[in-house]
DNA sequence: AATCTTTATCGTAATATTGCAATATTAAAT
DNA sequence: ATTTAATATTGCAATATTACGATAAAGATT
């Protein structure tokens, strides 16, 4: 196999998995690290920032995109990558939400 | 290829990036939904919610024990799994960071 | 127009992940 | 001691991911 069974979860549980999986490698985190970094969004340099081939940065751009964690521009011939902090925000409510119920919870058997 | 070049990242990037890959399945964002239900702590209906075999339910949730997100603990013939708040609340922190960082900026160019 | 710069895509190799049947393990129950 | 119940492990097939060289595409510069 290899595939993964989506059509049996919540679209919820789905979207979170897709987003966490989008963070799921040192390289895009350090992309998002990045991001948040520069003032500018003249994102070119990326590829000089990562220890990574060129095509390689840009397929984890491209991942990065898919999921939605960031959004990018043509700006000249350059492209202007940026940060989408709403899908951001929806994986910050996720872990607000389980640290909530965990709280709640107290009951911490292990 | 296909491996994951660790080496030239910081240890916090490969952190971060650990936790989120073991989220980036939706049957492990399930088992987390279920263990966040249930009171109690016998989880071995876990492998009953799912829609998955029970080898695959097994090592989902050795995924899971490996990050770090949940504990297991020998409970009779049967296992007590439960969440690792600590764990969780790294992820919140980093989230919650990247969204004040992001709060901070808006210099939003796209 | 020719060239440079920047980014994307294609092709391909190496490795990882997903999923399950079969089997092993371990402790409780009979 | 056997059987049952709950999990884990092994082995394997299908698919996905990671990485990069080569090449393409598209706007800027000369």
């Amino acid at each position: 196999m290899g595939a993964t069974k989506t059509d049996h979860f919540t679209d919820k549980q789905n979207a979170i998995a897709t987003l966490a999986k989008a963070l799921g490698h040192p390289a895009r985190v350090a992309i998002i690290d990045y991001l948040l970094k520069v003032d500018t969004c003249i994102c070119g340099d990326i590829v000089n920032e990562l220890p990574l081939a060129q095509p390689t940065v840009s397929q984890h751009l491209k991942e990065l995109k898919n999921a939605g964690l960031i959004k990018g521009e043509i700006e000249g011939n350059a492209i202007c990558y940026c940060i989408d902090e709403r899908v951001f925000q929806k994986l910050q409510n996720y872990f607000t939400s389980v640290s909530t119920k965990m709280e709640v919870k107290k009951s911490n058997c292990c």
